[in-house]
RNA sequence: UGGGGGAUCGUCUAAUGGCAGGACUACGGAUUCUGGCUCCGUAUAUCAAGGUUCGAAUCCUUGUCCCCCAGCCA
């Protein structure tokens, strides 16, 4: 074994752990940076956050915990044309929704363009940057390509003092948009094209978010990102896969502003979330929202965070995720189901149960008086027993779930049939003794009786029952409006088509569902919107931002396991 | 035709020359006043070929496939 060999890093015993933890924690043990550990979340205030947002966030917040180190949150607001501050507070809100903190270390590349400024007039002395005055069109035809090395602009071999005259000139507002370009001077004939000769500053007349009109020259990305890493004294840069090639760059112009090696931070590249029946780009999710698929950027269809706050999903759920899916390198679709199956797991521990009849058919049970009212009392939470419960009114008019009778039964049928028993969920024992149709031959009504030893829903005698529905009293239902929502695409892959466009072809019709007409027990009634329940048998629900005392409107978050389906569709193949 | 990356169950991820493990999914069963939850069980993987080695997912060679790069976007 050489002497150079690094022990094998020792893992964490919470979560699984990964590779950039793995560089983090040699770093420290190492004794790097004094044993400093400072990430950054990076976002442009140009679009909203998504769930590929929140694995980043996770992993940036989450070392920084895991390793007592800090996470700054760094606005990169350097192209003041896209950006807004609608979106910087929305990414705020976003981050904080999702659990983490980011203290007073809230920053914004902005805030560094006069020390950008400042180490650009440094590089230009240092004869290392120079002002191109060429068009866009002639500096991209120079450059060359993937094959063709770039060649020398006519301007690179200005004197500093022209130059330094040029870019303060651009600065003060001499020149119009496009008319000149700060350049590094790379190297036009290196196979990274990157390198050959990149853009520093652009002039743009644009007002910004921030610093208003004081500026009309702002710095590229390659620029400013790692001097405003330096200048934070970010340890860990993390990043996605794309900006690998980025890398050398980041390295090079912080050797050429003389960054002292013990204290330049580290680019760290690793594979973004990608998921199924999804698309996680902002420039897509934007034409959803633009071309009106979807009702906004906070439609309980989006993978944005705040989509995903509205349709019902937990932080807890989010971050749980998040740490399941590992962080590594190579580009990876996760399944969606990965997701679903976090979140149903947060939500069965934390949702009160409730009943809610989706699509009501109307029961009239023959032999309990007219105007009796039980109040029968329901635990929110069966599981724990904590204790909490609500009253449920019950009479001798009921509904329930129309998909819960069935006049023919099929094989392995639990629920109501004629001459079926069921149980009414914490009522009584049921059994249906007659169907009543309309003119078209439809259901529209059972009359059923009770078993009067079952009052609670024991079965007096210990007779098995197999099926147990939930319902809501006709006279205490609460009427209310449910939307059903589903995944927006069809396909497990909207990407995969050849044609750029396909994917919009892959939209799901049937990614909402309106239900009115629904009807919840009266518990439900001051429900605020956001609340979230699980409405047994059905799913778990959350009360929409659109709800009302007396106009109740409740999102589906996502629908209980259900086994039956899988049952009654072999049923039908076999 | 250049450069930079990457290939492990259907999916995501472990392994750092020494029993290919976990989770999700799927399927089967037990339990159940939610056809939920829980519990138990089953199935499925090292891109290919060659080499080094007692031993290879791991090292070497050759090949194949996938992703990224030619913004005055980030």
């Amino acid at each position: 074994m050489s002497e150079e060999t690094l022990p094998r890093p020792e893992r964490s015993d919470d979560g699984p752990g990964n590779f950039v933890e793995d560089i983090v924690r040699q770093d420290v043990a190492a004794g790097k940076n004094g044993g400093r550990v400072v990430t950054r979340f990076p976002p442009e205030p140009n679009g909203y956050l998504h769930i590929g947002h929140a694995k980043s966030i996770c992993l940036n917040f989450g070392l920084a915990q895991k390793f007592n180190g800090v996470c700054n949150l760094r606005f990169d607001d350097t192209n003041p044309e896209t950006e807004d501050v609608e979106y910087v507070e929305s990414i705020k809100d976003a981050i904080r929704w999702l659990g983490f903190d980011w203290g007073d270390r809230e920053y914004y590349a902005s805030d560094y363009f006069e020390q950008l400024y400042d180490l650009a007039e440094k590089l230009i002395k240092a004869g290392v940057a120079y002002v191109d005055s060429r068009s866009l069109e002639e500096i991209r035809e120079t450059r060359g390509d993937f094959y063709t090395p770039g060649q020398d602009s006519p301007f690179r071999n200005r004197t500093v003092e022209e130059n330094l005259d040029l870019f303060r000139r651009m600065r003060a507002g001499e020149f119009p948009d496009g008319s000149h370009v700060l350049r590094a001077k790379g190297d036009m004939t290196s196979k990274d094209v990157k390198m050959r000769d990149p853009v520093m500053y652009r002039i743009k007349h644009a007002r910004h978010h921030r610093t208003g009109d004081r500026w009309c020259i702002y710095p590229m990305y390659d620029w400013a990102h790692g001097q405003s890493d330096y200048i934070e004294k970010v340890t860990h840069s993390i990043c996605s896969l794309e900006f690998m090639n980025h890398r050398p760059l980041y390295h090079w112009f912080l050797d050429q502003i003389g960054a002292p090696a013990e204290e330049r931070p580290q680019q760290i590249e690793f594979a973004k979330l990608n998921l199924t029946y999804t698309v996680l780009s902002k420039r897509r999710l934007q034409q959803l929202v633009q071309s009106k698929l979807v009702n906004g950027w906070d439609d309980p269809r989006m993978p944005t965070l705040v989509g995903m706050r509205r349709r019902g999903y937990t932080p807890e759920a989010i971050r749980a995720f998040c740490d399941r899916v590992g962080v590594s390198t190579r580009d990876s679709i996760v399944d969606i189901t990965l997701l679903e199956h976090e979140l149903r797991e947060h939500l069965n521990a934390t949702s009160p149960r409730v009943m809610a009849v989706l699509r009501p058919l109307k029961v009239v049970i023959e032999n309990w008086p007219e105007d009796r009212i039980e109040v029968f009392h329901a635990p929110y939470d069966p599981e724990k027993r904590d204790g909490l419960s609500r009253e449920v009114p019950f009479g001798r008019e009921i509904y329930i779930e129309r998909d819960d009778f069935a006049e023919v039964p099929p094989n392995k049928w639990f629920r109501l049939a004629p001459g079926q028993e069921v149980r009414l969920r914490y009522a009584c024992i049921l059994r249906c003794v007659g169907v009543v149709k309309n003119e078209k031959g439809e259901v529209v009504e059972l009359r059923c009786t009770w078993d009067e030893g079952s009052r609670g829903g024991a079965a007096p005698d210990g007779r098995k029952i197999k099926g147990t529905l939930h319902w809501v009293s006709a006279r205490h239902g609460l009427p209310a409006e449910v939307r059903l929502y589903d995944r927006l695409f069809k396909v497990e892959y909207p990407m995969a088509g050849d044609d750029k466009n396909d994917w919009l072809k892959h939209i799901n019709p049937d990614s909402l569902q309106v239900l009115t007409g629904c009807i919840v027990e009266p518990s439900l009634a001051n429900t605020q919107p956001l609340d979230r329940m699980q409405f047994e048998r059905i799913g778990y629900f959350c009360t929409d931002l659109d709800s009302q005392p007396g106009a109740l409107v409740f999102n589906r978050t996502i629908s209980l396991k259900d086994t039956w389906a899988a049952i009654a569709r072999k049923g039908e193949e076999g």
